[in-house]
Formats: C-alpha cells, sequence, structure tokens
DNA sequence: GCCAACGTTGGC
DNA sequence: GCCAACGTTGGC
C-alpha cells in the first residue's frame, strides 16, 4: 500500500476542530492556503488520504484524523484561479492528544515537516511517522 | 506581544 | 529573472 498520509494545520480561533466535527460526514472545504507547496500537497491528494489535524497558536497539538472527501478544486474564496482545495472530514478524535512538545522530543519524529518545515499549512506525512504519532495518541489502528 | 522564519510581491 | 521589501505565520 502507498496511502499517502497529510496534516493539516488549523488556528482554533479560525477553525477549531470542534467545528470541524460539527460538519460531520459532510466535511468541510479546506479553504483559504496561499501556498504553492500546500497547494501542491492538495492536488496530490485522492478520496479517503487520512491526515492529522492539528492546532497551531493555540493548542499546539494534533488533535484528531481527518480524511479527504473531496478532490482539489478550485478555492471558492478566491478569484484567483491559482488557488485550489480540497474538502476533509473529521473521522474521529485523537484520545490522547499529541503535543509539538512530545513531537520535537521523539527522535523519531525529528524528519517529520512539523518540525522541518514549521509555517507549511498542508504537510505530507511519512508512513512511519504516521505509525508513531498514532503510537503516542494511544490510537488504535 | 514579540520576533524569527519564510513565502510572496513587485520594482528594476 | 533577481532580490529587497513586505506581510504573515506561529512558537515562545
Amino acid at each position: 500500500m502507498s496511502e499517502q498520509y497529510w496534516l493539516f494545520k488549523s488556528e482554533p480561533k479560525t477553525w477549531s476542530w470542534d467545528q470541524q466535527k460539527a460538519k460531520g460526514e459532510a466535511g468541510e472545504t479546506w479553504t483559504g492556503v496561499r501556498n504553492y507547496l500546500a497547494r501542491n500537497h492538495m492536488r496530490a491528494m485522492k478520496i479517503g488520504d487520512r491526515g492529522f489535524y492539528y492546532h497551531s497558536n493555540e493548542g499546539l497539538e494534533i488533535v484528531g484524523i481527518v480524511e479527504v472527501c473531496a478532490l482539489s478544486h478550485p478555492d471558492p474564496t478566491t478569484e484567483d484561479p491559482r488557488w485550489d482545495c480540497v474538502d476533509i472530514r473529521a473521522v474521529r478524535d485523537m484520545p490522547r492528544p499529541v503535543t509539538l512538545k512530545a513531537i520535537k522530543a521523539n527522535p523519531k519524529l525529528s524528519d517529520m515537516s512539523l518540525v522541518t518545515s514549521m509555517r507549511l499549512s498542508v504537510q505530507p506525512v511519512k508512513p512511519d511517522e504516521w505509525a508513531e504519532v498514532c503510537r503516542m495518541g494511544e490510537l488504535e489502528d
């Protein structure tokens, strides 16, 4: 399996995990990304790809798992044709949120984008990183 | 609230 | 096409 994993960042003040969960199965369009690398990651996503949901600025922890439920399409919040977005829906809570601090303290995760490319809002996650973070979050997969 | 990092913009 | 200026992000 060459399943790809991702990480989505959001400031809870702007769009929190609770708001995301409230959207249920319908999910939410992940608008507002204005960064080419992040956009390219979204273009590479497939339906059913899973990702971590990370709270930046406040919380600073991975709080849940999401799943891609619509392929990349033009971002409705801008006229600029360069920007695309996907839709994601909440799948489940992280039983025990994994903090940035814990991630930084784990040598196995020292290459994670969250550590090396802190400001990138949509990031790829390697399968072994995914497994490790799930383990830390006490998430049985 | 500060400030460092870094991506984007725009003048040349 | 370069690069300086600027704006934004995000940890602390």
